[in-house]
DNA sequence: CTTTTGTAAGTAAATATTCACATACATGCA
DNA sequence: TGCATGTATGTGAATATTTACTTACAAAAG
């Protein structure tokens, strides 16, 4: 499995065969078949493994106690990290049209984002509630919109031939939005 | 060009092959050969008319005298307007990973999303400048969360089987955006 | 001696692309 | 009008390669 993410992440999902990966194992094609019934069952395993970590993080940095701006940026710092350091788990996570056919795998990206974009929800919705964030805001667009962010900050960043550091503009982005939504006189 | 955009808006990109495209055409896999030299050759075509037809229709809605929020919410409402009745536009736009590979598309991609980009931006930075906008908001930024929003609405409006209207949602949030960055006390 | 894990060599289907050949049709010429 | 010629457009069959996956058999390990 983590031989295969970092074909993906060299090289795209699309350099993705069990050929490619075998030959990169070191075994054969058959071999693969041992303990993968199917690429599909694979690639879901990893996926399952993403959501694993992801979550289990996101929900670390969430039960420190702190303002909910840290938190967002914490997490924000955390994602681009990941994506920096496996650009794959990015490809995978944002790969939906790749899997429109598989029907099991669709279902799984799609409870894997909408898993994530709860969490982030909650600390908007928390951070409004105690005055931190500013009232008029709605914590699912804003969360949406948060998601929508790093997905084309990422996006940006592969396109652009990894020229600049993600996870630092990503911080940037975050203290620009969060200077918006915050209410100027709240304190802790 | 029409048919194939239709087989990509059906079933996704990935059941856009010479095959496919020849039988829903109703011709032969050589006949395709008359007019395409390749299949990067017709997906580089579309994209160019995309591309086209998208800077056209924003730089239209731009030439209108009216305020700069208003620019934007037409903008949205276009764009979610056209992928939502040909989604696969949406497909090939957002479909870097799968054309990693191919240098040329994915240098096309990359001006195309750049060049939307900008407009945006510069409806921005004109919003800024007359004080319809908060003064405090980084225009490129913004107009990166306004593309990332649209394309995680996009996403998660494919993962929900288009049980929601697009456009429709694309206003909510759009004004929401707007909500947050406009000048309270602004008069045209 | 049984279970696990591997190999080598296959499979059928799908892929983009090509080739020799056929038809249709407009243009130019007698 | 009648005919030749060139070009655009199509066919049908074949190409080599790649794909995910399978099967018969062997080694290894507990």
């Amino acid at each position: 499995m983590q031989e295969a993410v970092e074909i993906v992440s060299e090289k795209g999902l699309n350099a993705l065969t069990m050929s490619t990966l075998s030959a990169k194992v070191g075994v054969t094609e058959g071999a693969l078949y041992r303990h993968f019934s199917s690429k599909n069952e694979l690639i879901m395993d990893i996926l399952n493994d993403i959501f694993l970590e992801t979550t289990s993080q996101i929900s670390e940095v969430n039960s420190r106690k702190q303002p909910n701006a840290a938190k967002l940026q914490q997490i924000m710092e955390n994602q681009l990290f990941i994506f920096k350091q496996r650009p794959a788990i990015a490809n995978l996570l944002f790969a939906e049209e790749y899997f429109l056919t598989n029907h099991d795998i669709k279902i799984l990206i799609y409870s894997i984002i909408n898993t994530i974009q709860l969490y982030i929800q909650e600390i908007f919705e928390a951070g409004k509630n105690n005055g931190e964030f500013k009232n008029h805001i709605h914590p699912r667009h804003i969360s949406l919109m948060f998601l929508g962010t790093i997905r084309m900050l990422v996006m940006n960043w592969k396109l652009s031939n990894y020229q600049w550091d993600l996870p630092i503009e990503g911080q940037v982005f975050c203290q620009n939005l969060l200077e918006i939504i915050e209410e100027k006189n709240f304190n802790q």
